[in-house]
DNA sequence: TTGAAAGCGCTACCAA
DNA sequence: TTGGTAGCGCTTTCAA
């Protein structure tokens, strides 16, 4: 096996040190255009790549992020964020000589300690936030961790250091209850996710405020947990009493889905006897009849953003929030008018 | 900020050489249990952690495995073998020590090109070989670069020197035309993957050879591409023209899914007009109605067999193949007898 | 069994 | 602008 090319293979045949050797290679200044040139044909003609492990004991860097999903592991099946989202996360990692580290926590303590390894072993050189909660523990921890992070979505009320790259969704649940309002319907229920995470939150003040708004009285709201399982629960819950909602404001799709499906066991025919919309905008919203009226994220964009983000502030810019384009309502056939009273 | 424990530091401490400490640390033999333990009571006291860089720089491991997941970005959404394979893969890993770097290529090339920069840059210790294909230009590469590898699904008859983990679908598949023809089909067709996949292959001949075996003759073959949209387009090749199958049997779940749903669209009842099949076992095939016969794959199990081997291989062991218990067909409510001729 | 020292390949500092 | 060199923190000979 031949010997692997080094810096200092590559310094001699350009007759330079091999410090203006890594000078030259790294882009930093104070190297002669003739020099930089010379050392970069060396390279090519030896076919030099250099130690990413060697670069990062002494650059004491990674060039490496992490992501910890913390999710049952069974669930992680059906989540279809994940897909997309490290895809975006891809995209800009590779461009930069970056790479991706996943981790996957069951519950909150293995979570923890799976941020805390990342640190103590300098896996990684930064972390993403992802599904933020409230008084999300993780935030204090990476603090004293001195890791630096990029949150998903984070709330600007949020007190937390850690610059964010955000989608707006609150706008795309407005405009879903004012395209029931405006259908006519007056009971407007909403299935919310687990109490714990603040996008949760964030749905249901725009779900409550836009139904206030249109001088409606907010419905009832039954708290799922995201799976199809809760979304049939929340249809037994709402469907089986008195005062039944004539429109269902569901905080993701698969609930929706799993509201609808059940309805429909009940008897309610959807969208005529009643109304449904999701949120995420998942492939599985339009395969289903009715096709789901949604409020269709970007879960790919928001990761190219935030992973931007990242390795900007890894470098040691400062960065500003970002902020890219709300996620929009899209009308299909699971809305329609309430039945005539 | 505290500056580093090292193990210089734990040398000093125990009082011993640093090369002493090491040994001591590492569990190798030559170490008098005396200073062993002197040695893990200083590094205890310290809070001392290994430096994975350094650790990776001379002991020219990079205590990382890669996983390269060739898919257009915009279909991995609605993958939900991944996330499960994933969570399997993190679970042996994490025990050891190891992590997981995950990237993305959407098309040949670019996949190619990440498993070089993985090698070149040494930045994993060895790879899996996922969703293997005939003539897979991967196994060619990984040799050349001399990269540890284990192989999912591998075929047996597939000459390669890389150990894989298997689980065996075929079975499953022959249980299911078993099921239909004892149901009294006598056209069972096949709605197959992609050609280029091994795994196509394998269903495609046990589906064939068990439909051969039962005294039928094997029915029409669609070429799909495992997703919904194919599966619709399916049932439009197969369901309009003449000599109409009773029974399809479908590669995976997603096609099932979608030539349902246009089956139902064209006018026909599954499972009264038509029994359907697929395979994998997501979750969404248990959401809709009819719920779907099939193949109940356990990526999670899978993958956890192929991280086990791929790290036993790292460490250079010579590993055998391994095969977890075989996919069970599930029946549920999608087949039924023929209707009435 | 223990210890000294030579790498691993690169970056960064400082002197020239 | 260039070059020499001291680390980065660990593993691994090789003597003692």
């Amino acid at each position: 096996m031949a010997r692997r090319v080094t810096i200092v293979d590559v310094a001699a045949r350009a007759g330079v040190a091999i410090s203006s050797a890594s000078s030259a290679l790294n882009g930093r200044s104070g190297v002669s255009e003739r020099t930089r040139s010379r050392v970069r044909q060396a390279a090519d003609e030896l076919g030099y790549v250099p130690s990413l492990r060697a670069r990062s004991l002494s650059a004491k860097r990674a060039f490496t992020v992490g992501l910890v999903v913390q999710r049952n592991v069974d669930v992680l099946e059906s989540d279809p964020f994940f897909g997309a989202f490290i895809g975006g996360i891809e995209e800009v990692l590779a461009a930069d000589g970056y790479a991706l580290v996943l981790q996957v926590g069951s519950d909150e303590r293995q979570t923890l300690g799976r941020y805390r390894e990342l640190a103590a072993n300098n896996r990684v050189d930064g972390v993403f936030l992802n599904e933020l909660q409230v008084d999300d523990p993780r935030i204090a921890l990476l603090t004293e961790l001195g890791m630096p992070a990029v949150a998903i979505n984070s709330d600007p009320a949020l007190a937390s250091d850690f610059p964010s790259a955000r989608q707006d969704g609150t706008r795309g649940v407005r405009d879903a209850v004012d395209l029931l309002v405006g259908l006519g319907h007056a009971r407007i229920a909403h299935v919310a996710g687990p109490e714990q995470f603040l996008h949760t939150w964030q749905r249901r003040r725009a779900w409550h405020d836009a139904v206030a708004d249109s001088g409606r009285t907010p419905g009832r709201v039954v708290t799922g947990d995201f799976t199809y399982e809760s979304g049939r629960r929340a249809a037994d819950e709402l469907l089986t009493g008195p005062d039944r909602p004539t429109a269902i404001v569901c905080a993701n799709d698969l609930m929706a889905v799993g509201l609808i499906m059940r309805a429909e066991e009940i008897g309610l025919r959807v969208p005529q006897d009643l109304s449904v919309t999701g949120f995420d905008g998942i492939a599985l919203a339009t395969y289903l009849r009715p096709r789901i009226t949604t409020v269709q994220t970007s879960p790919r964009a928001l990761a190219r953003a935030a992973a931007t983000l990242l390795l900007r502030r890894i470098a040691g810019e400062s960065v500003e929030d970002v902020e890219i384009a709300p996620a929009a309502l899209v009308v299909r056939e699971s809305t329609a008018p309430p039945p005539a009273a």
